[in-house]
DNA sequence: CGCCAAGTCTAATCCGATTTAGAATTAGAA
DNA sequence: TTCTAATTCTAAATCGGATTAGACTTGGCG
């Protein structure tokens, strides 16, 4: 097959992958995935990427055009899982709940998740403020919506009174989420606070510091 | 002058530098520091520090020994300066302050001196996370005794019985240095909030967030 | 088996960035 | 002014990593 006709082969979506193609796809994104959330998106290499994905670089590109197409998808990606998982948490606890009480479950969940549970997902935030202009417009384009949802659930906790509705949201939600993006810079697992324990003190530092006052 | 004695030249602390070079190197300096904050570490490029600083690519190896060489410079430069002034925030308010002012004030500052005020701090944070092992090292070992001015901070206002002695200190300063750090990737000056507003909410969510519950 | 397409590998090539060599310029002293 | 060291410039060398070309291998299927 030319090489002209198997780019735009690997690109397209086709109908029937064979399944050990889709299963490879699926290692190198991994893979990358593992990278990114270890390297950040500057200092990523083809080279490791292929290391950790059992295979050589040139061989990257017969499933992906270029290293931007596979970052981008790995970055697309964690925001979908990460806005997934929270959505889950937060739809699990039902629209009886205190809308505080979701705020802070989605929270915990987003912590959580990007800290221990998704490489995709803390590639996302190992990544931001290096991805080059065009690619983060497009990947910023779904994670506004990510961020909408919180805004709205911080919106919903100001309205029913629960939080003080006189600050800023978005000042507080980056505030917040960026306390929880900075994480991976420097816990470590092996230290004496767990992960669960990190989730507490940060829920408690935002749930008491927002709070109404009485 | 022959290449490796002038190598050696430039890389050495001469004695007497002539006014002409002491500028030059400071403006280049200045220069890297700007892109830095801009780019971060790994996107960091001589062609556009160069451009900052009037001058040509080749021209700063003039001024030093190589790109690390210039970034780290600039790196320590930025820890030195931010611990600098907090500090000198903090002894301003004299030793009779209540440990929590202390405590307070020392967080305004360093948000707000690496937020609009210094380049080179904020060529720091937009760094961590991205400087090649053996160069962090070394900034590293200046950062910590940044850090630990910080915790001994914290331990005497949980000494004192202002703050909750039961919450871990090293998170509760990793968070909030980690919510201060991250703003240079969001924060507009442009927008609705300015600086000072933005210094009370983080000052805000600390104080009531890990205050001894009465 | 022998064929075909899918997938992978190796060995260049390309390309942008740092770095170097040495020539040219500048500023200050004699 | 002239001389000299300090500084800067230009152009080329080098280096590292992404990309490509094309050969090779693998696995399913007649």
């Amino acid at each position: 097959m030319a090489m002209k006709a198997l780019r735009a082969y690997a690109q397209a979506k086709r109908p029937q992958m064979s399944p050990r193609g889709e299963l490879k796809r699926k290692q190198i994104l991994d893979a990358a995935a593992k990278v990114l959330a270890r390297r950040g998106y500057a200092s990523t290499q083809l080279l490791e990427i292929a290391d950790e994905a059992g295979t050589q670089p040139g061989s990257l590109y017969y499933h992906f055009e270029s290293r931007e197409d596979l970052i981008e998808q790995v970055l697309q990606e964690g925001v979908r899982l990460s806005f997934e998982r929270v959505r889950a948490v937060v739809d699990a606890l039902g629209s009886g709940a205190a809308p505080l009480d979701r705020l802070k479950a989605a929270l915990r969940a987003h912590l959580k998740f990007q800290l221990v549970e998704s490489d995709y997902a803390r590639a996302v935030s190992r990544s931001i403020g290096q991805v080059p202009g065009e690619m983060w417009k497009r990947v910023n384009a779904r994670f506004r919506a990510y961020g909408r949802f919180f805004d709205d659930l911080i919106r919903a906790a100001m309205k029913s009174g629960e939080l003080d509705a006189r600050v800023d949201r978005g000042a507080l939600r980056m505030l917040t989420i960026g306390a929880a993006n900075y994480t991976p810079e420097w816990f470590r697992k092996d230290g004496s606070m767990n992960v669960d324990q990190l989730c507490d003190l940060l829920v408690r530092m935002f749930e008491r510091g927002v709070r109404t006052p009485h």
